[in-house]
DNA sequence: CATACGTAAGTTTTT
DNA sequence: CTTACGTATG
């Protein structure tokens, strides 16, 4: 085994070394014990910050150092794909060699290794599909369609929510049939439809998400062989993230932690040595170590449960505890808003995080008049923030669903802030990006109706939903894959000679591809045995030939352009794959694709503001965040209101929000938000009124914005009630600076009217500035053509043909006049650099924004 | 069988 | 305001 090459003589450190171990420098004593300890199990109760993947990381390679472990005994589970790669890499620095051998990944990804392996047992091939949402809801659908469930009220959403939850809980068709209520016809229909469901994903040989857990499990637990030789084999299981587990992924570990009884011993191969067992002649369970933190529990929706790691010592008995409270990340100010939000929660273990890193800046607050005046505020900051030296990488904007980043998009485009949004419509979700990858699925497993269905029908060639159940029946029928129907169109008599040949071409297309990928057995044409070709290959052929690029290009819709692209986008990525992993093969490819999470994309070097759902910012951090949409209803989401335990969750999400900021943090919300047509009223989220009033800098208080999203004048004159309490109506620290005016004292709540009316405790001057500004601005939305005052007009603006040079002046529809200092980059991202009589230096999107010459 | 157009419905969070 | 789905038309 090459894993005794990792302890060179003369490393730089070492066991020996005499003195400190490096391994433990800096670390407090905590942190130390989390490292050091030994035992059966451990729990890590790591607070936000507080450093627990470097605790991690410095335990497993001591581990592998002192050779208490190689490192193919390791087995470390993470939330994401990015932190395996992540803590791998810093292994890898850590011990100053590879780490092969090492398993570090997610759930499902070392799930699927395992089921790839092992497939065959339970008759399973190894090129099995991984269904994502889309592919179960469209397996559903037939099932739902064929079975007419929809009459009584089934959806493929809701019967895929309820098959989802039952899977989580590891309860099978037979199960639940059961413990369910026989006379209710609406429940044997759902067990009629989960039934039809998995029996369906077995004939497609495909497995949905919660499969690759659940399915897991079911394995070791039916196959004890099996399970013994994951049990010998992996010796340190680590787990990241553990009060985000299910009751699936904790049977899982339960299974890999059981010592292995001596029958299954001598079946083991290779042949298990004296010094592997213990005194009553077992292989001793795996040592298991989990990292958490219950305040950051917020997955609840997909079946984490929290009790898994409250309940953590009762389950493992001997299982040490150690508690990280110290916090490297954050500054007190941050932290105490944090610890005040989360300490609303009643039902928690108390836990204070602290830090020695003072106070910091204070919170900043902002309520816009719209999601767009919102929107306005976070790219201005991001500018000021990027003109201080905070460079786009290290700042994020997170909020709590995905259709609010529309309005914050059009926001930092105009303002030529390079952004990217992180989760959301996924690439892989794209439908020019799944109708390629169907090919490739369906190359990779011919039995899979889904990828089979959506492949014959992009791009059009003719092929209906007629001809397409002719070839099912006939599949059916002989039993054999979709792939040999379609070689056999022949055979279908209801098939026109047309159709016929249109089928057979593609059904040869198939061929050739598999044959490509497969490599091995010399075709006809070619002599040599081939080695499989690289994915990139297979999908360039697949592209060519059914000239799907191409006929997107000749439509002059500019919407199938970017399709076209996407998919020279994706043949990209197939070959960078290739590059990286040379000889991994379509069904690794696939796999990889499947997979992938949100987080996955982000790309600490890209240089740009990262948008995500506080969900997806689990686990990350960043020198500035903006938290947006702190509004009742949006977080907390409405939905989450009525649910029980809801509100905790989502102050959990709050607390996660904000303890993933450094050094500045920001709170923003809307009085208005527009939904479809019409707008409604936002109250800000009791959250807010959590946090101790002297932590946040109001730049602009709930208390100064009406809440019934009229014109600006009627803003100022409107009563305040918008039922907010006194918690943050007096914001008392304005800053000189064009959108911060204070208008009342911090009691000046109740007062009828603000601004205007009571200018006595502010600068009169600046009130009334203010209120002129806001007055035009109102106007200008209006004419605009929106009813309140959205400070951006309506209709996609291009000014593409503007001809701009240093020394114009121009006009801005929000900022007034200003002088062109220069002018950057070239076509469509022409970027003006413009300094404006009022607000100063500004960067523009010369095509977007809302500008106009003057003459001069 | 494909396209074009109309209408209805729907927005929590994700591997 | 979008997206998905159904119907009428080529």
């Amino acid at each position: 085994m090459s894993d005794f090459e990792l302890l060179e003589p003369g490393a730089p450190w070492g066991a020996a070394a005499g003195g400190a171990d490096p391994l433990l420098d800096g670390l407090n004593p905590a942190q130390e014990r989390a490292v050091t300890a030994r035992g059966p199990a451990l729990l890590i109760v790591a607070g936000a910050g507080s450093g627990k993947t470097r605790v991690l990381t410095h335990r497993i390679a001591q581990l592998i150092r002192d050779r208490e472990a190689w490192p193919s005994q390791i087995l470390a589970i993470t939330f994401t794909n990015k932190a395996a790669a992540e803590m791998r890499e810093r292994m890898e620095a850590l011990l100053g060699s590879g780490v092969e051998g090492m398993w570090v990944s997610t759930f499902h990804s070392a799930c699927v290794r395992i089921l790839r392996r092992e497939s065959e047992r339970f008759g399973y091939v190894s090129g099995f599909t991984i269904y994502d949402s889309a592919d179960s809801r469209a397996l559903l659908k037939r099932i739902i369609k064929e079975l007419d469930a929809d009459s009584y009220g089934f959806t493929p959403a809701n019967a895929g929510g309820k098959i989802s939850r039952l899977k989580n809980e590891l309860t099978s068709v037979d199960g639940y049939r059961a413990t369910m209520n026989e006379s209710d016809p609406r429940e044997r229909l759902f067990v009629e439809i989960f039934s039809m469901y998995e029996q369906e994903l077995r004939r497609a040989n495909a497995f949905d998400f919660d499969d690759l857990i659940g399915q897991t499990v079911h394995l070791f637990r039916s196959h004890p062989d099996v399970a013994a030789v994951y049990q010998r084999r992996f010796r340190h299981i680590l787990v990241d993230e553990y009060q985000d587990t299910n009751h699936a992924q904790y049977s899982l570990i339960r299974e890999l932690t059981r010592p292995v009884e001596p029958e299954q011993i001598e079946r083991l191969v290779p042949p298990v040595r004296d010094r592997e067992l213990d005194a009553s002649g077992r292989i001793p369970a795996a040592s298991l170590t989990v990292v958490g933190d219950s305040d950051q529990s917020i997955y609840a929706f997909r079946g984490a449960d929290i009790r898994n790691i409250v309940e953590f010592e009762r389950d493992f008995p001997g299982a040490e505890v150690v508690k990280l409270e110290q916090n490297y990340r954050s500054t007190q100010n941050i932290l105490s808003a944090a610890n005040a939000v989360i300490g609303n929660n009643f039902d928690r273990q108390e836990k204070n995080l602290f830090t020695t890193a003072g106070d910091g800046a204070k919170i900043v607050g902002f309520t816009g008049y719209s999601q767009h005046d919102e929107a306005r505020f976070v790219a201005e900051e991001i500018e000021d923030l990027h003109r201080e030296g905070v460079a786009y990488g290290d700042i994020a904007v997170f909020y709590r669903t995905n259709s609010q980043t529309r309005a914050l998009e059009e926001l930092l485009i105009r303002s030529a802030i390079p952004y990217r949004v992180l989760g959301g419509t996924k690439f892989y979700e794209r439908a020019e990006i799944k109708d390629a990858m169907a090919y490739l699925t369906s190359i990779a497993n011919p039995f899979d109706p889904i990828a089979w269905s959506r492949m014959l029908g992009a791009p059009k060639r003719g092929i209906g939903p007629m001809a397409e159940a002719h070839l099912a029946n006939f599949q059916e029928a002989q039993g054999i894959s979709f792939h040999d129907a379609m070689l056999r169109a022949a055979e279908v008599p209801a098939l026109g000679p047309k159709l016929r040949a249109t089928v057979l071409e593609l059904g040869g297309l198939l061929a050739r591809a598999a044959r490509m990928a497969a490599g091995g057995g010399a075709t006809d044409d070619s002599a040599e045995a081939a080695a499989p070709a690289p994915v990139g290959e297979v999908l360039k052929l697949i592209l060519d030939e059914t000239e799907m690029i191409e006929k997107l290009r000749a439509r002059r819709d500019p919407q199938d352009d970017a399709r076209a692209e996407n998919l020279e986008e994706l043949l990209a990525v197939a070959r960078e794959f290739d590059a990286k992993q040379p000889g991994a093969g379509l069904v690794a490819f696939l796999t990889e694709v499947s997979l992938v999470a949100a987080a996955d994309d982000l790309d600490d070097s890209s240089g740009t503001v990262s948008l995500m759902t506080m969900h997806t910012a689990k686990g990350l951090e960043f020198k500035a965040v903006f938290i947006t949409g702190v509004e009742e209803g949006l977080l907390p989401h409405q939905m989450s209101v009525e649910e029980v335990g809801g509100i905790s969750e989502e102050r959990r999400l709050m607390y996660v929000g904000i303890t993933r900021a450094r050094e500045r943090l920001y709170l923003t919300l809307a009085s208005t938000r527009a939904t479809f047509g019409d707008v409604s009223v936002a109250m800000p989220s009791r959250f807010l009124q959590e946090i101790p009033e002297g932590l946040i800098d109001w730049r602009q208080s709930p208390g100064e914005v009406t809440s019934r999203g009229g014109t600006a004048s009627r803003a100022l004159n409107a009563p305040r009630g918008s039922g907010f309490g006194g918690a943050g109506s007096g914001g008392s620290g304005s800053r000189a600076r064009d959108s911060a005016v204070s208008f009342s004292g911090g009691g000046g709540r109740g007062s009828g009217a603000a601004a205007v009316a009571e200018p006595a405790s502010g600068n009169m001057q600046s009130a009334l500035d203010k209120w002129r500004e806001r007055k035009r601005l109102a106007k200008e939305a209006q004419a605009a053509g929106g009813g309140f005052p959205n400070l951006i007009g309506g209709g996609v603006r291009d000014n593409g043909e503007l001809e701009l040079g240093p020394g114009d002046r121009i006009r801005h529809e929000e900022y007034g006049d200003g002088r062109v200092t220069g002018v950057s980059g070239s076509g469509s991202k022409r970027i003006a650099h413009v300094v404006f009589d009022s607000v100063g230096e500004r960067k523009l999107l010369v095509k977007l924004a809302p500008i106009s010459k003057v003459e001069g």
